[in-house]
DNA sequence: ATGGTAGCGCTGCTA
């Protein structure tokens, strides 16, 4: 089973790329982010064409969660267990199951920067993740959340640690929330099947970024240790980062044993 | 180098 997530940044821009993506890679699941549309824009029609079930939490123009899946899409529910009724939230958290696996896909706040209310906020939103989380689900199930955490864990995951000291999804605090994820029983399966540096996930779009390697691995795939002990493999493709009209973000890969 | 680019949507915001 291969499951695979992706900020696209804009899925109207981006729909080309993504579908030629979707069959270059043969991802079972792919959980996205930054779809930036509504859900009566969503382009699920496309999708089905590819053999795609789609499910999706848009609010238009900004941020915007899917996942797509070819092996089923059940029990689907957005936003946060312990949300309001009336309560209004921005579209940054889904959930469904495919192929028995729980699969969330997230799109954690930015933070803008270290110390702001934005960068509070995502405090706030990351430490009720892991209440969602810890209420809804066992850490001996088959779960994995993925998507778009604006956080790089370690110093490994950014490319120059010592430039970014003091800036935001790097910091401590930020890290510690993505810490107390793993606390709960939740493994970075891919850094477990790639322990090498200089491995990056999202790249500015200015200077020159992603051409000068000044990149940062923000995008995760957390799963429970039963599943996790089952990855083989797993991928960041900095080809979909090239040519016309790429996202800010690479797509993940990772492959799970039946 | 306190810059720079992309997307949304039409002015300046978000990232």
């Amino acid at each position: 089973m291969r499951i695979a997530t992706w900020n696209v940044n804009s899925l109207k821009i981006r729909l080309p790329r993504v579908e030629e993506w979707l069959a270059y890679a043969e991802p079972d699941v792919l959980c996205m982010q930054e779809t930036k549309l509504a859900d009566s824009a969503f382009p699920a029609m496309a999708f089905q064409t590819l053999g795609y079930e789609a499910v999706y939490c848009g609010q238009g123009q900004w941020n915007g969660v899917a996942i797509l899946s070819r092996v089923g899409l059940k029990d689907v529910v957005a936003g946060f267990s312990d949300q309001a009724d009336d309560e209004v939230v921005e579209a940054r958290l889904l959930w469904a199951t495919c192929g028995g696996v729980r699969v969330g896909s997230v799109y954690v706040p930015n933070g803008r920067s270290v110390g702001s209310e934005h960068y509070e906020a995502k405090l706030v939103w990351l430490a009720r993740l892991r209440r969602h989380i810890e209420s809804s689900y066992d850490p001996n199930e088959p779960l994995i959340v993925c998507g778009d955490y604006n956080v790089a864990p370690t110093d490994d995951d950014a490319w120059d640690p010592s430039k970014l000291h003091g800036a935001t999804h790097v910091s401590p605090p930020e890290r510690e929330a993505v810490g107390a994820l793993l606390d709960w029983g939740l493994v970075d399966t891919f850094r477990t099947l790639r322990p090498e540096t200089g491995i990056y996930s999202w790249w500015d779009y200015r200077a020159g970024d992603f051409h000068e390697g000044r990149g940062l691995r923000i995008d995760l795939a957390l799963a429970t240790k039963p599943l996790a002990e089952r990855a083989t493999f797993a991928l960041i493709d900095r080809n979909a980062r090239k040519g016309k009209q790429p996202s800010d973000h690479a797509p993940m890969v990772i492959d799970f044993d039946p």
